[in-house]
DNA sequence: ATGAAAGCGCTAACAG
DNA sequence: CTGTTAGCGCTTTCAT
């Protein structure tokens, strides 16, 4: 019942505390005899360091935290969403961090709230992580960034574009991805293509927009403004946002929805005015997640490195680039590549 | 930078530091008086309570730890099944932890490897969680429960179907909610009806092909051979097992399949058969993820009530509830209702 | 290459 | 009601 201390491993190899340490933390000096000692009685003992007391005795924590945004979490639980974009980012940081012996810690954060200051300010305080992973929109938070750089606390934003040189960020580029899914569909022949905004509370959806303007702009198409519907990235949104689409007199030949599942509505809503996917209509996601491709036609769409993205996060995290980044050394930006991923929703349009 | 102890406050407020750990931790016994000193000097000193430093010298670590399957958490990512299924359970994990002051460690486990023993057994010595959360299947790993036992903490199975009386649960009736979804296509008038099972890995895969079968038997219902295909809840096997189903000589005018991404599959196979739903064929899903609303028609199916059974488990957990009931009081079993959401994909069979 | 001593910041068990 | 004294199990100095 007692767990079993460094004092009971020491006992049993005949050495002192500080050679148990030396070898549980694979610090030099220790004579490989020694070593295998310690080694053994930890073994035979099932003797694993306590992480309090590490972390209390300490420098490092061993925990690493994600930092997820509250009310915006459980918005998308209540609208029942069904993209697993938390669910990829936590993949990815949990593997990495497992490897490399360390745990994962999932906060919520009113990220909006008054009180953040005060819950985040505590929330360092007692957990004195050793790296903090910022997903969106609480990466772009700067009372959060604030505090994390008072506390000296590593961490990595993950995914915005916008604040640049706040802290080191690991992201993608929304915008060029919009640039090509509208270059995509514009080569295909389209010239009327209507787009779908995502969620403005994120950064991303104002840098996909961007893209299609951009996209549009630069093959002299114009962009009418009845063509951009908003939506906030739910399949009900972009139901909504297409039957108005569908409904102008010179209705767009294409879509291109900010979110897959916006994208699953427009195909319901085109389906409802007897419009054939891709024949009458080319519609285009952005994500890759799951559902685009449970439907029929399968989502064309936008693959975003999520995992990757975590990953290297946590890398850059529990190898400390970030501290050393900190201090001026190493790359405190990494822009991973995205891909369009061709599927059946899009096609030439008819005639 | 060196962040402010117990110490401080103390010296600020002009109070031993008994006292403003009594506060922290709202003991008994502090007049009004001191008490609101101690809370003013806190909040100036914005203090937060070490967690490691509580952890090591007190009783409690305020630490919820998640047990998740690794490697089939990894299987699960590659095949991008679309299911929210953890998300779900740890979404009401962690705002129950986080009203509590808790925090929420996801820990990945390979329940299946030999190497659990020590794993897990290293795992608890360096955590010590206050409690752990099982979710299927690693629920049902007697290493893991033997572990959980011997170090004396509490932990709460959710949704382990099979081996009772094993430590305290949180979990559904699986086979009443098959033999209910059954019951509802066979009162629509369908008699033949097939049946799509899910990964045998999980227990209630088993038990939901219990109830259909139970409900079948039960109505005078001969249950075909072929018309149990087998599935693993991903998309493409109820694509599989459907399309086997409906090139049947006698096929059935109804498909149960026991996850909602196979009903999915089985509605792709059903339009490439030329089959109309629900005309020519009813569907049936199971979990009412958010996949079952964005198809058309949408999907009748069973709604688990995993946040509330999460929320629950850790309400458990933090209460010592768990605790309690190991010593022989307190409900060491709690079955939440489901509840069958009828959609438009179920409806009488033709003719 | 190894060890002894001194805390890390807090709670527990007592005193008063 | 309040304060004092010991540790919790480790890592850090600093000796040897």
């Amino acid at each position: 019942m007692a767990s079993v201390t460094i004092y009971d491993v020491a006992a049993r190899a005949d050495v002192s505390i500080k050679t148990v340490s030396r070898v549980m933390n694979n610090e030099p000096n220790v004579r490989p005899q020694m070593r295998e000692r310690v080694l053994e009685a930890a073994g035979a003992l099932g003797y694993a360091p306590n992480l309090s007391a590490r972390s209390l005795a300490g420098s490092r924590s061993f925990v690493i935290a994600v930092f997820v945004d509250a009310s915006l979490t459980l918005d998308h639980w209540r609208s029942e969403r069904g993209s697993d974009y938390l669910q990829r980012i936590q993949l990815g940081a949990t593997v990495e961090s497992r490897g490399a012996g360390y745990h994962l810690l999932v906060e919520l954060i009113d990220h909006d709230d008054p009180r953040v200051r005060q819950e985040v300010g505590a929330l360092l305080a007692a957990l004195k992580p050793d790296g903090v992973i910022l997903t969106p929109p609480s990466c772009d938070n700067e009372v959060v960034l604030e505090l994390l750089d008072k506390a000296g606390t590593p961490y990595v934003r993950l995914g915005p574009e916008k604040p640049e040189g706040l802290g080191p960020r690991v992201h993608m580029d929304d915008v060029a991805a919009a640039r090509e899914m509208t270059d995509h569909l514009i080569g295909l022949g389209h010239r009327r293509i209507g787009f779908i905004t995502g969620d403005q509370r994120y950064g991303a959806s104002q840098a996909r927009r961007e893209g299609y303007v951009a996209a549009m702009k630069a093959r002299g198409l114009k962009v009418d403004k009845a063509w951009l519907q908003p939506g906030d990235f739910t399949f009900e949104s972009g139901h909504k946002a297409a039957t108005a689409l569908l409904a102008l007199d010179e209705r767009p030949t294409a879509i291109f929805a900010s979110s897959d599942e916006m994208a699953l509505g427009a195909l319901a809503a085109a389906a409802e005015a007897e419009l054939s996917c891709p024949g009458d209509l080319s519609v285009a996601g952005f994500d890759d997640s799951p559902v685009s491709r449970l439907s029929r036609p399968q989502l064309t769409t936008i693959r975003q490195p999520l995992v990757e993205m975590s990953t290297l996060a946590t890398k850059m995290l529990i190898n400390g680039v970030t501290r050393k980044a900190e201090a001026g050394t190493g790359p405190r930006d990494e822009l991973l590549p995205f891909t369009l991923i061709h599927r059946a929703s899009t096609a030439p349009p008819k005639g």
